[in-house]
DNA sequence: CGCCCCGTTGACAAATATCAATATTTGTGG
DNA sequence: CCACAAATATTGATATTTGTCAACGGGGCG
C-alpha cells in the first residue's frame, strides 16, 4: 500500500496498543496491526495539565491525534472570558484547519496531562494519497464534530441552564464510556470545573452550581470535585431533552452503519449507561 | 415548482456555467471546463420555499450540491421552536453526515426557491476514488462548516443580543457578497424574517427586533422586509465583536492562502463592504 | 500550617422571554 | 388598480431566567 518512503520512526510498536485506535482516523487499522497512519507519524508530545497544545492565531504545519488524556478547544473574548467549543477525547484529530496553513481561530487546550500523536502536515498529505480512504474517514470524523457543535448550539440556543448542564454531563458521560466498551459503572472521573462547565455551556460557574445542586437534590446526578456520579440515566436523558438519534451519533462509527445500533439504542437510552 | 420526479438533465452542460462553482466542491475546476463532480452528477433538484430538502430522521442515499438560492438547516424542540444551525449558500455541500446512511440528525428547508445538484452516495464514493483530492477538498469544506459553527458557539453562549444579531447580519453580508466577486453594494435581499434571525441567534423574535431598532437607529445597519442595508460597515464589525481572523474564514478557500489576503484583509474589514 | 483554588450561598441587577394588542407589508384575486 | 387576507413587524407591560457582586467554607498541597 504505502508507496512513499515514511520517516524511520519506531512508531509501529507503539501504534498496535495505541489507547486512541477505539475511535478517529486508526479505529479502522486491523487488530494487532499498525494502522496506516503509524508510517507517518513523527513523533508523540506531551502537554502538561492546563498547557496549550497550540493557541489561538497560531500557525501550525502538523495536526495532532490524541492519545491520552483530555483537552479541550476554546475562544477567547477580549474581557477574560472564553467560550469551549468542544471536549476532545483519544481518538479525537486535531489542528485540521479549513484552509492549510492558515492561523488557528481556536486554541487548543490540556484538561489533564495529555500525549498527543504529531503528524506533519505534509506527511498526511502523502497518508491522503497513499491511502486515499484516509481522507473520506476524515472527512466523516470532521462531520461528526460538526454534528456534536450543532448539538450544542440547539443546546445553548434554545435550552434553560438545567437542560444544558444536563446534556453536557451525559454527553461527557456517553463519550468517555464509549472509550472503555464494556464498562458499567456510573462513576467517572470528569476532569472539569464547574467554571469550564459554565465555559462550555454560556453559562456562569455560580449559576452551573445552582443547576448542580438541583441535579443532586433531585437525585439525577452529582458533580463534585472532578467526580461525576450518574444517579438516574433515565430522568438524565429526559432532563437534557435531546433527540436519541443525535445521542447516538456522538459515538457513531463507521461500520457500526445502519440498523443493528439503531434498533439497539433507540428504545431508551438506558443501554449507554 | 417541478418537485418530486426529477428531470433527466445534460449534467456537463449545465455545469459549465454552473453558479455554483465559485465555492464549494467545483471551485478547483479549470474555468470552461466542466468540474469533476459533473460526470457523478444524477440530476438536478428544485425545491420551493418552504420545502424540505430533507427532513429530520429521514435517511437519504444522496449528497446535494446547492445550485442557486438560500436553504437552512435546522434542529426542532418538542415544543415546535426551533434552532438554525447553518444558512447554506450556492457552493455547499448537503448531507454528507458522519456515517454512511444514518438518519439525519437535522432538517434542511429552502428559504427561496432553490436548486440543488443531486449526487448519489454510490456515484459520490466513485468519484472519492476516482479523484481522491475530492475527498481532501470536502473535509476542508466540512471543517470550513465547523469553524463557522464554532463561532456561532461563542456567539450565542458568550455575546449579548445585539452583538449576536450584528454578528449574523455581518457573516450573511459577506458570505452572501463573496457569491458576486467584485460587488460592492452595502444593500441585498436577505431572504430572512426577524423570526429566522431568532432562531439562528438563541432569540425571540420580539426581542430581535428591538435589537434591529437600536442598530437601526445607531445607524449601523438596517433590515426591514428581507432586505439589508449596512450602514456602517465598520462599527458593525465592531458591535459584532470578531476575531478577524475568524471573519475572514468565513470565506476562505484552499489557494487564497498564506499570506495574500491576511495581509489584504486584516488591517480592518473596511475591505469586506 | 497556611495558602490558594474551588465550591457555595445570598441579595440584588440586568437581560431576555412572554403575553397581548396593534400596525405594516406582502401577496392574491377581483 | 383596489380590497382583502395572511404573514410579519412593532410596541408596551410584566414575568422569568441568568448574571453580578460579595462573602464565606472547605479541601488539597506545599
Amino acid at each position: 500500500m504505502a508507496t512513499s518512503p515514511p520517516r524511520p520512526t519506531p512508531p509501529a510498536a507503539d501504534c498496535t496498543r495505541c489507547r486512541a485506535r477505539v475511535d478517529g482516523l486508526c479505529q479502522t487499522a486491523r487488530p494487532g496491526m499498525p494502522p496506516a497512519v503509524a508510517a507517518y507519524k513523527s513523533c508523540d508530545r506531551h502537554i502538561a495539565a492546563g498547557q496549550d497544545l497550540f493557541g489561538i492565531g497560531q500557525r501550525s504545519d502538523a495536526v495532532y491525534n490524541v492519545v491520552d488524556g483530555w483537552v479541550y478547544l476554546y475562544h477567547l473574548l477580549e474581557d477574560g472570558r472564553q467560550q469551549i467549543l468542544h471536549f476532545a477525547l483519544p481518538g479525537a484529530m486535531l489542528g485540521f484547519h479549513p484552509v492549510r496553513g492558515v492561523p488557528a481561530t481556536y486554541g487548543v487546550q490540556a484538561l489533564t496531562d495529555a500525549v498527543v500523536c504529531v503528524i506533519p502536515r505534509d506527511n498526511l498529505d502523502r497518508l491522503f494519497g497513499d491511502h486515499p480512504a484516509v481522507a473520506v474517514t476524515l472527512a466523516g470524523l470532521i462531520a461528526r464534530d460538526r454534528s456534536l457543535t450543532y448539538g450544542h448550539l440547539t443546546s445553548i440556543g434554545r435550552h434553560r441552564a438545567r437542560e444544558r448542564v444536563a446534556q453536557l454531563l451525559l454527553e461527557l458521560f456517553i463519550r468517555a464510556r464509549a472509550q472503555w466498551p464494556g464498562h458499567r459503572v456510573e462513576e467517572m472521573q470528569l476532569p472539569l470545573t464547574q467554571e469550564h462547565i459554565g465555559d462550555a455551556t454560556g453559562l456562569t460557574g455560580v449559576h452551573v452550581n445552582r443547576v448542580l445542586r438541583e441535579l443532586r437534590h433531585d437525585g439525577i446526578a452529582e458533580f463534585h470535585y472532578r467526580r461525576l456520579r450518574i444517579l438516574d440515566p433515565d430522568r438524565l436523558v429526559d432532563v437534557a431533552g435531546i433527540d436519541p438519534h443525535l445521542l447516538m451519533q456522538w459515538t457513531a462509527q463507521e461500520g457500526m452503519a445502519d440498523d443493528g445500533w439503531s434498533a439497539a439504542l433507540a428504545p431508551r437510552v438506558r443501554a449507554v449507561a
